[in-house]
RNA sequence: GCCCAGAUAGCUCAGUUGGUAGAGCAGCGGACUGAAAAUCCGCGUGUCGGUGGUUCAAAUCCACCUCUGGGCA
């Protein structure tokens, strides 16, 4: 059966899996361009704490999305799906196959399956109640929540401030649950044929990697990067100031902690980080063909294969 | 060589007068719809150093052995 659809090739894996470099094989073996789809690396403030390609790979191929955010605003699921469907189209335009590599589920799911078209919410009500929930505590919030959205009220836990803040913005705004509008309407989803990649490298190589790249991240000026960010004094609460690294190291330039506590403690938040990615491809995005290699000659042959499966071309 | 203290989960340790063991950290499993590198939920994973002995019953008492600290020579 011949699909017709406009192709796009969604590399992903948990930090440190390598699906950077695989991503880079792929763009030359079928001339395709990369398009990023990794919540923190867009914002271009962070580059090597977020282990944004090299200089060697921007050179190779092109990259889209990588750095091209102010971190002094939040960026949203929304946002990115918006922008990177324009890059999408875009590449197809030059007859050349885009590429998404990133470790952001929510942000690959919203592109895939559409996302529920909820109306913006003003920034006052959003603040309203972020700082009622912050004064009253998880508990009561939960239950002043009820009243406003009863079904919603049973399913959240007191502890989930974030959804529960969200399902109360949803709810005081629109008047209707956030279910009811997750329920209602998917939002467009794109028409392409999306051939589904996931790299998940055996658990003891890729905490290796985890420990190791941090160290090196060091090495490569880690350190300033996040001087100079403090030095914009950001409002703590954005989502550049919790990427990984950024809360330990910052701890450590206040003189709070050693080097050596916020390392290991910035290295112990990255595993944890890449296990809840392991856990949302096995269970959430098992329809992708997804492999227990490590990054070696071994898997791009495993890569390349499925590439072919999928009635496409690579050259080598 | 002698004396003392220890040996219990991956690590650091707790364990009452004998009733086959529990904390923290690490780890593991799960959830996931506009802040997602976020935010949550759940789970002790164990030849109690070894071998004998006492006892209905030993992590616990006794003996010997092994190893690790500290002290004396």
């Amino acid at each position: 059966m011949i699909n017709d659809k406009p192709k796009v090739i969604v590399i992903t894996g948990p930090t440190a899996s390598g699906k950077s470099a695989l991503g880079v094989d792929a763009a030359l073996a079928l001339d395709g361009e990369i398009i990023n789809a990794d919540s923190m690396q867009i914002y271009k403030e962070l580059d090597v704490i977020t282990a944004r390609p090299d200089q060697a790979a921007l050179e190779k191929v092109p990259h889209r999305l990588y750095g091209s955010l102010s971190g002094a605003r939040r960026c949203s699921v929304e946002q990115w799906r918006t922008l990177a469907i324009r890059e999408i189209d875009q590449v197809h335009e030059q007859g050349k196959i885009p590429i998404l590599v990133g470790g952001t589920g929510m942000y690959i799911r919203a592109l895939e399956k559409g996302i529920a078209e909820i109306p913006d919410i003003p920034d006052a009500i959003r603040e309203k109640g972020r700082a009622r929930l912050a004064q009253i505590g998880g508990e009561a919030f939960k239950a002043e929540l009820s009243l406003l959205d009863p079904e919603i009220g049973e399913k959240l836990n007191p502890g989930d401030s974030q959804r529960l803040a969200r399902a109360w913005e949803v709810a005081s705004y629109t008047g209707k649950s956030l279910l009811h509008w997750q329920r209602e309407a998917k939002g467009q989803v794109p028409d392409y044929d999306f051939i589904r990649f996931a790299l998940v490298p055996p658990r003891e190589d890729l905490y290796d990697n985890c420990n190791k790249r941090f160290e090196i991240m060091l090495d490569l000026d880690g350190l300033k990067e996040i001087e100079d960010l403090l030095a914009l004094s950001l409002d703590p609460s954005l989502p550049i100031m919790k990427a990984l690294g950024v809360p330990e190291l910052a701890e450590y330039i206040q003189g709070k902690v050693s080097l050596e506590n916020a390392i290991s403690r910035a290295q112990q938040n990255t595993r944890r980080y890449a296990k809840r990615q392991m856990t949302w491809i096995r269970t959430q995005y098992n329809d992708a063909k997804i492999v227990n290699e490590k990054y070696s000659e071994r898997l791009r042959g495993d890569f390349f294969n499925f590439i072919r499966q999928s009635g496409l071309t690579p050259s080598c």
